[in-house]
DNA sequence: GGAATATAGTTAGCTTTGCTAAGTAATTCT
DNA sequence: AGAATTACTTAGCAAAGCTAACTATATTCC
């Protein structure tokens, strides 16, 4: 008989929750005007600071000529600059621009709205378990 | 001063997770040889019984023509089978067949196995707390 | 110092998976 | 019977992922 705190059970609901939990956000990218990936990566460069384009792509876990893309995009629309390096003039700094940074913080509220509001029909206790939930899966992908 | 249990902080941390979770899972698909939305669709027909099409793009919270695509894709490779109802012949039912049963079950192992081996390494509260947040997640999502 | 090698980023081209709009076939309603 | 509705498909487009192959700069090593 398989207990429900076997690791693979526990990994399915998690796989489970996070397809569904996505599914349902990505619904609200468009609202926005700016698709998820892209809101993701601005996100990164927002909170992160100024990176190389290498750097963006490994914080995105994504591969550099789809960085390259994005980044092409949201430079297009006035989100990001880029400046190739002083030092290696190989790389580029690539750097959030204020028009960048507003828009981020309403896609992001409006992205997050939905769940947000849900979060609040939660009891303390319930809330906490989320919280904890949220370091422990981001500690271990970063450790991973 | 915000605390670190505010509605909207945990939204923001729990979208974080979900999104490097998945990024990471998705890896694992090319294994597999089956990308992550045909796995997902063929493990609700497996898990779900025969359904009809809107049903499946309902459950997959995705459009008709998506859902018509992938399992035409599916039936192609001999893990699904369509036929006519008979009460209406509009309807179509979608079947998993025993290929697509034994290709599901492997897939998701290796797609969970990751995953599976980091939940291993936690202790037994972490492990509560993880599958306490897959259920609360589940719950919102059906509810909203 | 100069050739070989390595690294950063871009470009080209493909695949998958979303979507909407428009079409067909079957059912239901009046 | 004819109109409206419903279930699904087809066609065509866009976003975002990938690999392979290219350019430009840095580094290494004789």
């Amino acid at each position: 008989m398989k207990k429900s705190g076997e690791a693979h059970v526990i990994a399915e609901r998690l796989h489970s929750a996070a397809i569904r939990l996505l599914r349902r956000l990505r619904k609200s990218d468009a609202a926005s005007g700016l698709p998820g990936p892209k809101l993701s990566a601005l996100s990164v460069l927002v909170f992160g600071g100024p990176q190389t384009l290498k750097e963006l792509a490994a914080a995105e876990q994504v591969r550099a000529p789809t960085m390259s893309r994005l980044v092409a995009e949201l430079e297009v629309l006035g989100l990001a600059t880029k400046t190739s390096e002083q030092q290696d003039r190989r790389k580029v700094r690539i750097v959030a621009t204020a028009l960048g940074k507003s828009l981020l913080e309403e896609g992001r509220k409006r992205r997050l709205l939905t769940l947000t509001q849900q979060v609040q029909t939660l009891n303390l206790g319930e809330r906490r378990v989320l919280r904890d939930a949220a370091e422990i899966l981001i500690r271990l992908n970063d450790e991973g």
